[in-house]
DNA sequence: AGTCATACTAACAATCATGTCAATAACGGA
DNA sequence: TCCGTTATTGACATGATTGTTAGTATGACT
């Protein structure tokens, strides 16, 4: 038929996640089907296949990209200004966290069921990469009995109420009534509460 | 044909949401199809559809079904000891928040994209009882300038805590090192830090 | 018992998503 | 320029899901 664009796998991978990714930002789970990712490419869905398999196979590489993108995203806000206080570390990790779609990829994960596996590679490197930062991150906050223990609590609570901002933030804010000058500035007044809070052991 | 069991509207409607939370939380979003509910409940999948109309419209009831019974469940679990100190009252909040598959629930209605409209009567529902509830919290909290303010950012706060870790908590814990003892802890943990949380404008 | 409203069902039609396959066209190397 | 590799594609097969319809069975009411 007409012409054809042909592109390298490595090109062809990236053009059709990139789509994807920004399908299940805009349409949700529903938009991760091969013929609308392959349409957004300008491609056809066989092609989708060739490269991935199966559909299956591309929402699994979709987590991948989206996880180690994430990744990058929350070294780099991390790594950015070494001397960072941890109020503002938090802060942008709150950030990362909550914009550019990635709350919604954890949705997602959450609830595909046991068929998206997140004990696998982007989980275990995510992991290293988090024991590499707790000490850090430890470093940075008021001394205290059990530093380290503390840490991980308190990037506990700023993952999951970025992760469930991210989800449900909108409908939090309409439902509770804080008005969106406060959500806006939500992010720096939890940075601000990292001061007060203690370890369990204090 | 064989024997039929005839029901009430009422009842088979119940009986069918019933059903479809379950599959909602087993496995997940793609448990939500008329066949495999209608199979759930031992009817035929055309039942469904008489009763709800289409796919849509049982999804539909079964957002607002759901998030009426996450309603009972908070104004209950705030109800039940009108004394509780407010540690314990966001401890609870945060329990039924992301428990028994309400998180879930968010994350659904977060990914389905705009076609789950919340802005609707459950939603506005909600709203008006968090209206009523807010003050009370307030009034529990330490005093401060705008108290209400803060009530609702700390709500706020709680609120999407629980969501994220109802969401995504497994992962995070694994991802970020907490051990299983520290997530089951977390909650009173987090109901302690309020004490130490300032308005701010203190 | 007779009758009426309707909950219920089987069978069918239609649409959609997934996956296969043989054929083709683009590109790099000989 | 020729050739081999393979990215790409249209057409087809298949199964899953949704929705419709005509008819049946069931319980309530007279």
């Amino acid at each position: 038929m007409s012409i054809r664009k042909r592109r390298s796998p490595e090109e062809a991978r990236q053009e059709i996640l990139a789509a994807a990714q920004d399908r299940l930002r805009l349409f949700g789970i529903d938009g991760l089907n091969v013929v609308d990712v392959a349409k957004a490419c300008g491609m056809s869905h066989a092609t989708v296949l060739h490269h991935f398999g199966s559909t299956g196979g591309m929402r699994h590489a979709l987590v991948t990209y989206m996880t180690a993108q994430l990744l990058e995203d929350i070294i780099a806000s991390l790594q950015q200004n070494p001397s960072l206080e941890p109020s503002q570390v938090l802060h942008s990790l709150f950030h990362t966290l909550s914009a550019g779609g990635h709350a919604k990829l954890l949705a997602w994960v959450s609830l595909a069921g046991n068929e998206m596996a997140p004990q696998e590679a982007p989980g275990a490197l995510l992991q290293h990469h988090f024991n590499a930062l707790i000490p850090v991150i430890a470093g940075r906050l008021p001394p205290s009995p059990r530093r380290e223990e503390h840490a991980r609590r308190v990037v506990f609570l700023i993952a999951a109420a970025a992760i469930g901002s991210g989800v449900g933030g909108n409908l939090l804010a309409t439902v509770i009534g804080l008005p969106q000058a406060e959500v806006d500035h939500f992010p720096d007044w939890l940075g601000q509460q990292i001061y007060h809070m203690v370890s369990k052991d204090d």
